[in-house]
DNA sequence: CTTTTTTCTGAACATCTGTTCAGTTATTGT
DNA sequence: ACAATAACTGAACAGATGTTCAGAAAAAAG
C-alpha cells in the first residue's frame, strides 16, 4: 500500500498536531513515541516526517504557536484607561484563554526542559513579553496610586501563577461556573494589589 | 570485577536517590534511563536493582518521601491562635520548605502523570491532606471574622499556587533575600484573604 | 486518458530501553 | 585464617526508539 484514500495534507497535518498535543500533555514529550502519534492519526510513523522535520520541531512548533496565539489574543482585547479595569480584563482573559486550551498550557509549562537551548530561548522570550504586558498594568496602577505593590515583578509572577492554578482543578461539569470562578479570582487579585 | 572497594549500601542507596532526583527534575522521568542514573553514581545499571524493585518504585518513593516530609515539617511548626498568624506562619514555612528542595517539588508536581494509577492515588491523597490543613486555617479565619473568602477551597489552591510560583524564579544569588521574598508574598496573601 | 505531483507504506538502520542473573570480589563475622 | 554475606559487574534478553527512503497508490493537472 501507499497513498491512502481521502488522504490530504490539510487534514493529516492538523490531526498530527492535535494528537501530539494531547499525547504530550497526557504522558509527556519524552514518554510519547512517534509511532504512538502516528497510530492515533491512523498512519505509519514515516508519514509524520512529511509534516515535521523531527520530533523536537513538532514540540517547539506546538509551544510557539500557543505562545503566539496567547499574545495575539491578549493584544486584541480592548484596553481600558484605568489600571484596575485593565487588570480585571486581564484576569478574565487569562483564566478563560487557559481553560480553553489545557493541553497547550500544560505543555508550554512542563516541556520547557525538553526544548533545545535555542528553542528554549525563543519560548522564554515570548513568555517574558506576555509577563511584561501584565507588569505594565501593575506599574501603571502604582503610578496612578491605585495599587500598593512593593515589587511589581514578583507581583506579576504571583498573579499569573495564581491564575494558572485554575487549570489544575477546574472541570466544566464542576460546582462552579466560569463566571463564578472569574469573580472569585478577581476578588483575590484585586485585593492582593490594592492598598 | 564485582563488589567494588568502599562500596556500602548506606552510601550507594542515598546517592542513587539523589542522582535520580536531580536527573528526573532536570530531564523528566521518562527521559532519564536507569543507565544514566547508574553512571552518575559510578555504578552499573544492574546495581540499582539492589535498591529499588523497578524504575516506577524509585519515582514513587521519591515523591512520597517528599510529601511525607512536607507534612511532617508543617506539623512540627507551632500553631498560633489567630488564623491570621497561622496563615503568616504557613506562608513563610511553605516558601522556605519549597525553596530548599526545588528538585523534589518539581518532581512532585510534574511527574504525577508518570505514576501508576495506584501510586497516583496515594500521592494525591497526601497532597489533599496538606491542602486541607491550609483550608482549615482559611475556614477558621472566616468563622472568626478575620477573613473574607467566598470559596475557601479555591482560595486554598490559589494561595498555594501563588506561593509555588516562587520556585520558578527565585535564585539565592538574586536581587532579593529570603526574608524580603517572604514579606512580599505575605503582603499579597494577607490582603487577598482580608476583608 | 495520461502525466505529474502529493501522500503514504513498509522495511530497514543503529542504538537505546528496563530488567534479570550467574559469577566475582570486598567486607564482615567467627 | 576461614566462612558467610553484602555489593557489584558484565553480559544477555526482547522489544522500543527516532529517522530514512525506495517504491506504490491516490489525487490533481494537462
Amino acid at each position: 500500500m501507499a497513498r491512502t484514500q481521502g488522504s490530504h495534507s490539510d487534514i493529516t497535518g492538523p490531526r498530527i498536531r492535535e494528537a501530539a498535543l494531547r499525547l504530550f500533555a497526557q504522558h509527556g514529550y519524552a514518554a510519547v513515541s512517534m509511532r504512538q502519534i502516528a497510530k492515533e492519526v491512523g498512519v505509519q510513523a514515516g508519514a509524520l516526517y512529511n509534516y515535521t522535520p523531527d520530533k523536537q520541531s513538532l514540540l517547539f512548533s506546538l509551544m510557539s504557536s500557543h505562545m503566539e496565539e496567547l499574545q495575539a489574543a491578549w493584544d486584541a482585547v480592548p484596553q481600558a484607561d484605568s489600571a484596575l479595569e485593565r487588570l480585571r480584563a486581564f484576569t478574565g482573559f487569562h483564566i478563560r484563554f487557559h481553560l480553553e486550551r489545557p493541553d497547550a498550557v500544560f505543555i508550554a509549562y512542563m516541556e520547557l526542559r525538553n526544548l533545545t537551548e535555542a528553542n528554549f530561548t525563543i519560548i522564554e522570550s515570548l513568555r517574558r513579553d506576555y509577563e511584561n504586558g501584565v507588569e505594565g498594568i501593575l506599574k501603571q496602577g502604582v503610578e496612578q496610586g491605585e495599587f500598593a505593590i512593593p515589587d511589581t515583578k514578583i507581583a506579576t509572577l504571583a498573579v499569573i501563577a495564581m491564575l494558572n492554578g485554575v487549570n489544575t482543578w477546574y472541570r466544566s461539569e464542576g460546582r462552579l461556573s466560569l463566571d463564578e470562578v472569574e469573580r472569585v479570582y478577581w476578588g483575590m487579585v484585586q485585593k492582593a494589589v490594592s492598598k
